[in-house]
DNA sequence: ACCTGAACACCGTTCAAGT
DNA sequence: ACCTGAACACCGTTCAAGT
């Protein structure tokens, strides 16, 4: 939409004397996903942010894949590790929404790493630390490993919720309520939830983070017990 | 790879007869995906799979959105439902595991479901009836709200890992061990992990099915206790 | 009524050729 | 050494045309 042809002569040659690296090309990808959605990024596209033709990203990427593993590194690596002073459950409590602010930055991110198929070394750095927490509180190996797997995508600060009722979702309170009463037929426990749910209801509004962070202190609050056993 | 011209005239005058309708198409398109994977999905592959050019299928559906939208729904429908007359704990348990054998059944599912945009009305019966659980196990709406939340897409049968340990990614126990040994210096906290839960290690091979359970149980009894309160 | 041919605007990717 | 032009094999989708 906002693409044109017409490019000032200081940005085309600003553009064209810094020579491609992987860095600057992946920088340029996050900042596309991060403006149009994953859906944004594509070879061309990102060829011509760089002010480049699509074939010259392959001097310096196999393929895409190898550039959508580069950007998961990119943000990843911007989570801060903690410093592992604190007792392991404030400690890995604080990780995993620091983890999660960086993913709000990057709503794409989520869904690319789940899509990943190999795990790149900003995550192994990322798990590694969650390691050393829990195996500097006290779990045993085994209960360590189940941690991680019941944390699950979590432990990188997003849950892959079935649908979002905070932001597209719920459009209009109006349009919300008029859903639930014509689903409380077909669907009554769930229009009741709904009502509850919506913006007048007793619940209140559905806020995602307070979601989060319940789940995550309920799986915590799980893990100390049988840390405990 | 399979695919070929030739086909007898049984088969393509049998094809052709039948009219295309969606429960049709849709069956088509689930049978593709089970066979090989998501992106064998094609309109054009799914046309030649019924004998038909893609553009047929707009008469059917609007867009491709559409015909996943359906095949999703197709596949929750498989979900028996619960009939309600256990526990609310062993009643939602039963469920979830049920549905992760249908989910097991189409490895596809999940990455689909997570990615559609709208819950179509599969989905909503089946939430309905796990509202039903809940309440009918006493839980009050806002607990109830919270539970579905924490389990998240697990309600469903799947658990979004960061990694899959089990299947491709541990190809050889020899080359999981030389990886945890190269990794040892970088990652000492992944190297333990790694070889104890290798095939020879303390843990032995991880296994999904019990690390879901595992994970299903702990949020379980988290609730249950938030319930009691 | 139902399907097709031809076309459009996109993809990722390869490779010989240009500077 | 670094980038491009042209091409290939795919996408989803539209629309006038065929039967």
């Amino acid at each position: 939409v906002a693409g044109t042809d017409v490019v000032t002569e200081t940005e085309a040659s600003a553009e064209s004397r810094t020579p491609l690296s992987r860095e600057r090309v992946l920088q340029a990808a996050v900042d596309l996903a991060d403006r149009g959605g994953i859906e944004a990024l594509s070879m061309r596209k990102l060829g011509q942010e760089l002010g480049v033709e699509a074939m010259a990203l392959y001097r310096h990427f196999r393929d895409k894949n190898e550039i959508l593993d580069g950007i998961v590194n990119v943000i990843v690596k911007e989570i801060e590790l903690s410093d592992g002073t604190a007792d392991w459950k404030v400690d890995l409590r604080r990780q995993v929404i620091t983890a999660r602010q960086v993913m709000l930055r990057h709503p794409w991110a989520p869904r690319v790493i789940e899509d990943r198929a190999t795990v790149g070394p900003a995550i192994l750095r990322y798990l590694n630390s969650v390691m050393a927490t829990l195996r500097g509180g006290g779990f045993s190996i085994g209960l360590a490993h189940h941690a991680i797997h019941v944390l699950g995508s979590r432990i990188l600060g997003f849950n892959q919720d079935l649908f979002d009722d905070s932001d597209d979702a719920t459009p209009e309170p109006e349009a919300a309520a008029n859903l639930a009463r014509a689903m409380a037929e077909q669907y009554p426990h769930l229009a009741e939830l709904a009502i509850a749910a919506s913006h007048d209801g007793r619940l209140g509004p559905c806020d995602d983070d307070v979601e989060f962070e319940f789940g995550l202190d309920l799986i915590l609050d799980g893990l100390e017990r049988l840390r405990a056993t």
